[in-house]
DNA sequence: GCAGACTAAAACGGAAGCGAAACAAAGCGA
DNA sequence: TCGCTTTGTTTCGCTTCCGTTTTAGTCTGC
């Protein structure tokens, strides 16, 4: 059970926000990275519609952002065998390590809220 | 001091995603969001010149953002009268609001991280 | 006063996301 | 087999954001 007062929130976002920000990486939507976060917590498999019906948006939507996040290294598509219609969502090494970094980002930030 | 573990960080960004994405008020960029926080958590004066070396960003990224925040009314500009070059940014009491929205929904989503 | 520095905004072309609708491929049921 | 459903992608027109460059207004030092 994590406990913040919502100073301490929003204070932990703008450090987040921030380092983003400062961070020249190219930067991904909202929805894109509530995606992949999506993809590498929740356990698989991850299919587009089971993706869209969690996040509530329309299939287009997620199909765009595994075609961005795809190019980018960052998750990889895979026709699932046993229904071929499916598409697999697979994690790769470089989204793990892009979302470990993150993961440390906000560590650090939180040390240094008061 | 605040203290998280890295995959207690991870498991709250997605929660807070998640829940910013399903909310379908519109959502701020990275940008945005971070220039947001910074007029709201920072101490004045704000202008343009300064949230763009803040943020290490070009000037017409803050111009741009500052028309799009504005017309959501989450923040107001008026001329310096003591430089009239300069445009100072100001809250409102809308974007007090959307920020309080935004605290509010991270403690709740941090009190679901076990 | 006036040239030069400074600040913010506007203009420009390009890239990327959006919702809605159309589409192709695969499974399913009679 | 042959419709009908399901799944994911593609297309369309539109909006928004991007970086760069240009413009307009304001100070400042001589």
């Amino acid at each position: 059970m994590l406990s913040l007062r919502p100073g301490q929130a929003l204070t932990l976002w703008q450090k987040a926000m921030l380092a983003q920000v400062r961070a020249d990486d190219p930067d991904l939507t909202t929805r894109q990275l509530a995606i992949l976060l999506s993809v590498y917590l929740d356990p698989p498999p991850h299919t587009v519609r089971g993706l869209a019906a969690h996040l509530r948006v329309t299939k287009p939507v997620i199909t765009r952002a595994l075609d961005t996040m795809g190019i980018m290294g960052l998750v990889s598509r895979r026709r699932d065998e046993r229904d071929r219609r499916n598409v697999l969502i697979q994690r790769t090494v470089k989204g793990s390590e892009y979302l470990e970094r993150l993961g440390d980002l906000v560590v650090k930030q939180a040390g240094e809220v008061s």
